[in-house]
DNA sequence: AACCGAGCCAACCGCCGACTA
DNA sequence: CTAGTCGGCGGTTGGCTCGGT
């Protein structure tokens, strides 16, 4: 089934809300609520499809909305439901009364999210971020959203066995991953481990173990090829040696795991160091 | 003063489930 | 059962603001 348009495009007014049309809306709902969304821009005089009203009251004419900075309390509980839902910033809203789910949402991923990674950082050894080409157009795409929402706490470790990623469609799927410990990683790897993304299967370590770690490329500047052979067993058995060798070979790195992360999540990819 | 990049946030888009004819 | 509508949700975008150079 074709879902219709939500609304004619065609001379409908999109974009910022002026104050008249604040105005109209907000009277037009106190006298007769709104029954039909899609039906009231027209009665209202509205030039404006249904969901965009229905939109600007609740995120912004809706008479309980709380204006103005989130409180440390408020943060801390998005923090805490966030841990337990989610990306499900409705049901997350639901017990923030007069927030959002936009706004939630919007502080998520203006604030909150990079408190999170601060607060790892201050616990685990943080490295700058280098920039990823894609070598392997066949490879499965994770998108900037999707890299985006994948902050280490999201991941959970646990003893199970294995990390069951591949069914792992969207951002939020990734919430529940767990990631197992393997039968060859030391156990200062596991610590440093929670940050391992969902892709990374059983398979990973046996392989990894099978090969030799000695064919990185580390030698050309600023590029750093990485195979999907490889990275798996710097990872899983030689990480101090393989983040000391990218901490010397640029000293201005921080300290962490995004580097690694990344590594994971796009292995097969070509590297590149960033220039200093 | 002008430019630029990063951050912020309101608004939009596309999808989904519930509901109805 | 099917097709269509609607409200709601999460992801994404784009314009504005601000700080740094």
């Amino acid at each position: 089934m074709v879902r219709a348009p939500c609304c004619e495009k065609m001379g409908l007014k999109r974009g910022p809300w002026s104050l008249d049309e604040d105005q109209i809306l907000t009277s037009y709902i106190q006298k007769h609520g709104h029954g039909n969304w899609r039906a009231l821009p027209k009665l209202a005089g509205l030039l404006r499809c249904g969901k965009s009203c229905r939109l600007r009251w609740i995120n912004y004419l809706k008479p309980d909305i709380k204006r103005g900075n989130f409180t440390n309390e408020e943060e801390e509980t998005i923090i805490k439901l966030h841990e337990k839902l989610g990306n499900r910033w409705s049901a997350i809203a639901a017990k923030l009364p007069g927030r959002t789910d936009n706004e939630i949402k919007n502080v998520w991923h203006t604030h909150l999210k990079k408190k999170l990674t601060k607060t790892n950082s201050e616990t685990k050894r943080v490295t700058k971020k280098p920039k990823i080409k894609r070598s392997d157009s066949n490879s499965s795409t994770i998108t900037q959203s999707e890299q985006a929402s994948l902050s280490f706490h999201e991941i959970e470790t646990s003893s199970s066995a294995s990390a069951s990623a591949s069914a792992c469609t969207s951002s939020s799927d990734f919430s529940s991953v767990t990631v197992g410990e393997s039968k060859n990683t030391k156990s200062e790897d596991i610590e440093s481990m929670e940050t391992i993304s969902p892709i990374i299967d059983e398979s990973f370590w046996s392989e990894a173990a099978a090969l030799d770690e000695t064919s990185t490329d580390m030698s050309s500047k600023n590029s750093l090829t990485v195979s999907n052979e490889i990275l798996p067993l710097q990872y899983s058995s030689n990480y101090d040696e393989i983040f000391q060798q990218s901490h010397d070979y640029n000293s201005n790195f921080d300290d962490g795991m995004d580097f690694w992360y990344d590594i994971f999540i796009r292995t097969g990819d070509q590297i590149e160091l960033p220039e200093f």
